[in-house]
DNA sequence: TCGGCTTGTTGGCGGGGTGTCAACAACTGG
DNA sequence: CCAGTTGTTGACACCCCGCCAACAAGCCGA
């Protein structure tokens, strides 16, 4: 499908660097979160942006390396306000975290979902090494949440194991319409209770 | 990296179209395997099956086509032998499904690990579509082994859940290695239990 | 005001991948 | 042995990518 984009056409404006690197930077957010990587020309970015494609090449390299920007900023969209932790229980800090997790992806970035479930490319070391370390981060955030402050490796990776379900689980909720946001809640909520009380103890 | 395939060039042999088709798609299995979509060109398939490039498209229609083949066949390596289903209490019927499973996954296919992290391309709708199915399946096998014969969505929507964790934790246990099987094994088991016993009657 | 300089920006070149199709040739039946 | 069937090939046209020399927009000193 050819989408046509109105691009007034004037005559050549010279922008400041940062500027013109980050229009060209939201202009592939948008094409790349809409479309997967494969689907998606630097022509394609260069002409939403009203730019002649060689600029793209001169601000971000290859073209993987403007998709591994575009990846970065779609997962650094949450990750700000874990600090409200409440100071109860086990269970109401678990349900907690869920709330604030369900609340996150919902709401203001499905595009962290379409992102971590790798839109265009898995399999690139590039890739998987810039999604691995937002698994890790929302891995301690779960085990800061659940009373864990140095966790082992064998901890950590119990905690990734988690993140992998509430993302499949989200995903689940999102894409499809079939389960309530209640039940998504209860899944999650008992799945990192016994995960807390009956796995994390072998680590 | 150029691999240098020992390929006789010999005169043009004629095969039966199903003998070529066969020939060529276990290459492209093979190959796909290895390194992601993106890395392997149907020149590459090709030349590893001593054949012209035309051939593949004459038999496969496109690139993604083949891709889609390929996928199915790496998906549909297990479903053989989920017939041997033991008969015990719960907890005896979810540790065996378990097993099985880790044996399915860690035996002759971290090929099906490989394809359901769509090893190159995801946010596609067909190779979405593909994946999905074989989610699906895997969802009905578990529920089986749990005994739940008829389903309602809801709970098949807990089940591709369910799932998910299983192919993070078995991607989390098979690429970096610092958990150990019987963890795995436990995580799994656990998690299993208190979604039969405290989720799945939501459904 | 005007030339020169800095540097953001362009357009085109070479290489490679993909889909298509007419021509070719390996087998087969008469 | 020959004609017909059909598996197979090679090349053409198109698109995408990385690269780079040339171009010009904006700024500054004379």
């Amino acid at each position: 499908m050819v989408v046509e984009v109105s691009v007034e056409a004037g005559p050549r404006r010279r922008l400041e660097p940062d500027a013109r690197r980050e229009q060209i930077l939201s202009v592939a957010v948008r094409l790349f979160g809409e479309r997967g990587y494969a689907e998606v020309s630097t022509t394609d970015v260069a002409r939403g942006a009203g730019v002649a494609r060689g600029l793209v090449n001169h601000y971000f390299g290859t073209k993987k390396d403007l998709y591994l920007d575009v990846i970065r900023v779609m997962l650094t969209v949450p990750g700000v306000a874990i600090t409200s932790l409440p100071q109860g229980d086990l269970p109401t800090r678990a349900d907690a975290i869920v709330g604030w997790y369900l609340d996150v992806v919902s709401r203001h970035s499905r595009s962290w979902l379409a992102a971590i479930t790798a839109g265009g490319m898995a399999g690139d070391s590039d890739v998987d090494r810039v999604i691995a370390k937002a698994i890790d981060d929302a891995a301690d955030a779960v085990l800061r949440a659940v009373g864990h402050e140095s966790p082992g490796p064998a901890l950590h990776a119990m905690a990734r194991s988690y993140v992998g379900l509430a993302v499949s689980t989200a995903s689940e909720w999102l894409r499809r319409g079939v389960l309530t946001r209640a039940q998504v809640h209860r899944l999650l909520a008992a799945t990192l209770l016994t995960m807390v009380e009956q796995v994390f103890p072998d680590a």
